[in-house]
DNA sequence: CTGGGGAAGGGGCCC
DNA sequence: GGGGCCCCTTCCCCA
């Protein structure tokens, strides 16, 4: 027996689950665009994806390689087994399918490039012949009658992805493998027995890299992985370090209690730890906190949903430049294009349930995606758009270029306020040589600045590499650091690795997990000196002292 | 309706 | 680059 049309019916199933977002686990980057699918699919088409999805959440491809219009074909084609909106009269555009095949290891999609390719070489009708390979647009020499070969980027981007993934490798070891590639490689073989490319990238090829920043954003659970994992207990009490007392200027230091170690809750030295028996989470949101990757998409249904509670929601502004027909199974970049100023409505995999009104702290006066007077989003050939100004370009040298101004043009002069607080002094000429409290800092060689140390040393010089020099690749928003954005561009995935073994809620940060465990564990280590009252969190205990330092 | 507590998110900063 | 911590903030619940 057996069922008509099942692997059919399975594939639209799956391509419809794929256009809702339903149960999808992997984003896939291209450029500025991001695509969501399923892992099994993916693996079970392209060998190269098979190598990077058990380990990689996020997979960020090579757009040398592909472009976002073309994976999109690519993806319609895994999920369909047919190139609906392509040309297929165009060499150009097969041809540039036919690279994006060969760098992924579709095998199947690959031949039918070259079929078509062969067939169109063989049609007096067409006009359009092959366009030979340029050094900016790399193809592969993909002549039908002669032996496919591997151009230098194709071989390039073989050679990037094994560096990505072998870090423990010596660099003679990587040349080896290189040139052992060049030589044993014809491109026949990277078409149909890919499993050689994947062994030599043997894990995470297309790791996201900071999505063109050298970053990793994947990041790992403390065991291992980045979907399930759970973290032990023990490892919780390892990594509970306990808090330094944070000193608000204005408060009584002394009502601050400073929380015991928990390796030392045996002996309840520590009146202010109070550990009762284990309690479940009073409000447990996996439906918002899910370690899904769809939450992406929930958050901002068709990219114009309004965070919940936003006043000025309807500030959204996106464009479709990148891609110009977005389908509902991509999650693109453009989708983040928000108007900061209404921030939160980005934060993570909320779903919009909370921090959906308007922020006053951090940058929340930038506008990141103001349409500039004459670009028109998605039109020409202006794919390589200026995420914080949704300006477009033909070419992503002139991308590059236009980023720069911004870069420029985002030297704040007023910073002198916020120097102070972060431990930079005034100029030299501006202290008293005879004061000895005004001995020689660590000056800063760029402006003259005195810093307290050399840490703060550091950290203001960075200022001068241009403030704010990390943008988000997703919204656009500058952080001063790269760490930050990381870690900023984690919430914009939903990259929760740390998950809580007790009601399965996930956390960005190690030390939000440490701490939501005290909800289950009943633990109050933070007690307020002044009435005894006791928080899981210091800074509830800070907001109730503020409470006590301004009665009314 | 209001205020306080609980829990959680984000960015900045330092190590 | 990541961890840890601080601060600001939001949202929900409840008295």
């Amino acid at each position: 027996m057996e069922q008509q049309n099942h692997s059919k019916q399975l594939l639209l199933q799956l391509n419809q689950q794929r256009s809702k977002g339903y149960l999808c686990d992997v984003i896939i980057v291209v450029e500025n665009a991001l695509f969501r699918a399923h892992k099994n699919v993916l693996a079970a088409s392209s060998v190269y994806f098979k190598s990077l999805v058990p380990h990689d959440n996020l997979i960020n491809l090579d757009t040398d390689m592909v472009s976002p219009s073309v994976f999109r074909q690519v993806l319609d084609f895994i999920y369909t087994g047919r190139l609906s909106s392509f040309d297929p009269v165009n060499d150009h555009s097969v041809s540039s399918l036919l690279t994006a095949a060969c760098y992924l290891q579709l095998t199947e999609l690959a031949a039918l490039c070259r079929r078509k390719l062969k067939r169109n070489d063989h049609t007096p009708s067409s006009s359009n012949k092959l366009t030979p390979v340029s050094s900016t647009s790399p193809t592969p020499n993909a002549h039908p009658s002669g032996p496919l070969r591997l151009s230098s980027t194709h071989l390039r981007a073989v050679h990037q992805n094994r560096n990505n993934h072998s870090g423990s490798r010596g660099a003679n070891q990587r040349a080896g493998q290189e040139e052992k590639l060049r030589e044993d490689l014809s491109e026949e073989e990277v078409f149909t027995s890919g499993t050689r490319c994947a062994s030599l990238s043997p894990s995470g090829g297309g790791r996201v890299n900071g999505l063109g920043l050298g970053l990793d954003l994947s990041k790992r659970s403390p065991s291992g992985s980045t979907t399930t994992d759970e973290v032990s207990p023990s490892s919780l009490t390892q990594s509970s370090s306990p808090h330094s007392s944070s000193h608000s200027p204005t408060l009584p230091t002394t009502a601050i209690a400073k929380p015991e170690p928990r390796e030392n809750q045996g002996q309840p030295a520590n009146p202010s730890t109070d550990t009762q028996p284990r309690t479940p989470c009073k409000r447990p949101r996996p439906h918002r906190e899910a370690f899904n990757l769809g939450a992406v998409r929930k958050e901002l249904p068709n990219g114009l949903a309004k965070g919940q509670g936003e006043p000025g929601g309807d500030k959204l502004v996106r464009d479709n430049s990148v891609t110009p027909k977005l389908e509902d199974g991509e999650v693109d970049g453009e989708e983040f294009g928000l108007d900061q100023s209404e921030d939160s409505s980005h934060s993570g995999s909320e779903g919009g349930g909370r921090g959906g009104k308007g922020r006053r702290n951090g940058n929340a006066n930038y506008i990141y995606r103001q349409p500039q007077p004459g670009f028109e989003p998605g039109v020409g050939d202006n794919l390589y758009v200026c995420i914080p100004c949704g300006k477009g370009f033909p070419s992503s040298e002139q991308l590059n270029a236009h980023v720069d101004t911004h870069a420029q043009d985002e030297v704040h002069p007023d910073d002198e306020e916020e120097d102070e607080e972060a431990g930079i002094y005034p100029k030299e000429e501006d202290l008293d040589p005879d004061d000895p409290a005004d001995e020689p800092q660590h000056l800063c060689t760029a402006c003259g600045k005195s810093c307290r140390d050399a840490a703060a040393l550091r950290q203001h010089e960075k200022s001068h590499w241009l403030n704010r020099t990390f943008p988000c690749n997703i919204c656009g928003k500058p952080f001063t650091q790269r760490g930050t954005m990381t870690r900023h561009m984690r919430s914009h995935l939903g990259l929760k690795p740390f998950a809580c073994e007790e009601c399965g809620m996930r956390f960005t940060r190690q030390y939000r997990l440490v701490e939501h465990m005290r909800v289950h564990s009943g633990e109050k280590p933070y007690a307020c000196q002044l009435c005894g009252v006791k928080f899981t969190q210091q800074r509830n205990l800070l907001s109730h002292l503020k409470m006590h330092a301004s009665p009314s």
